[in-house]
DNA sequence: CTTGACCTTCCAGCAACTGGAAGGTGTAGA
DNA sequence: TCTACACCTTCCAGTTGCTGGAAGGTCAAG
C-alpha cells in the first residue's frame, strides 16, 4: 500500500510517517518501481503502536526503546508498564502545575476587573499585578 | 547594572535576557566602555512583566503586543485581561485533556498487570493495548 | 602573572513535527 | 493527445522558547 493509505489506516499524516522513517522509528519500506514507498500490514501494526503511545504522551525515544526491544525479540511489556506509570506521574504533576496557574489567572482576572483600565505608567492596573506574581 | 545583576533581581537567566533582546522584547541596553550591557531600573520592571506573564503561560508574541502598546503610551490593561481569560480557558482545556490521558494510562496499567509480560509477538500484552487506544 | 569570575558573539541543538518549493507519476476526461 | 488533478518524491526551512558550548575579551584579587 502507498503512504496515503497507511495514513488512512492509522490517522498519522504522511509527513509524519516520513519523519518517523528518517529518525529510524519506522524501517525504510520497500519501493515500487516508480520510487513510491510500499507498506505492508506489519507497518500498520508498528505505526499504530507509535501513534497509540504518542497519544499517551510517551516520547519518541521511549517508543524507539520499546520497538527496538521487540526487534530484538525481547518482550517490552514490563518496560511499557514502567513507562505508563512514569507518564502517569508526570502528567499528574503537570496537571497540578496547570491548576495552580489557572488559580492565579482567575485571581488576577477578578482583581484586574476592579482596577482602572487606562493606566499606562501607573501601578493600578492588572499589568502591574502580573509583574508582581 | 550588568546583566548578572538583572538576573539576580528578576530570576531570568542571562542567556534568556540576551535572547529577549535579540527578538526585540527588551530594548538593546546601553553599553559600558568595555562593551558590557548596562541596565537600568526600567529594564527590571519590563523584564519582571515579561517573567510574570511567562509564568502564566502567556506567549512571547502576546507579551510583545502588551509591551508595544505600553511603548506607544496606550493602556494595555484591557488586552491583558482578555489574554488572562484566553489563557485560563486554554489551560482548562489542556487540564481536561491531560486528565483524560491520565485515566487511560491508569486503566491500561491496571489491565496490563493482568497480562503476561513475556509476550513478544502475541496480542496478550500491554503493548498491544497501547496500539488499540 | 595567573586564576577565576565575569562579560561578549555566534553557532547549534532540543521536540516533534509542519509548510512549502520544485519536480516526477499516473489516470481520467475533452 | 493534451491537460488537469491528485498523488508521490526530496530537500530545506520554520515553529517555540530557550539552552549549551566554543572562543575570546575584561577585570579584580592573591
Amino acid at each position: 500500500m502507498k503512504i496515503h493509505e497507511l495514513t488512512d489506516r492509522t490517522g498519522v499524516p504522511a509527513k509524519t510517517i516520513r519523519y518517523y522513517e528518517e529518525i529510524e522509528l519506522l524501517p525504510a519500506p520497500a519501493r515500487e518501481p516508480n520510487g513510491y514507498r510500499s507498506y505492508t500490514d506489519t507497518d500498520i501494526d508498528r505505526l499504530k503502536l507509535v501513534a497509540g503511545a504518542r497519544r499517551l504522551d510517551i516520547s519518541l525515544p521511549e517508543i524507539k526503546e520499546i520497538l527496538d526491544m521487540r526487534d530484538r525479540d525481547e518482550a517490552p511489556c514490563n518496560r511499557m508498564l514502567e513507562l505508563l506509570e512514569e507518564k502517569r506521574s508526570e502528567i499528574n504533576k503537570r496537571i497540578e502545575e496547570l491548576k495552580q496557574i489557572e488559580l492565579e489567572l482567575a485571581g488576577l482576572y477578578q482583581l484586574g476587573l476592579t482596577f482602572p483600565t487606562n493606566d499606562v505608567e501607573g501601578k493600578n492596573c492588572v499589568c502591574h499585578l502580573v509583574s508582581e506574581s
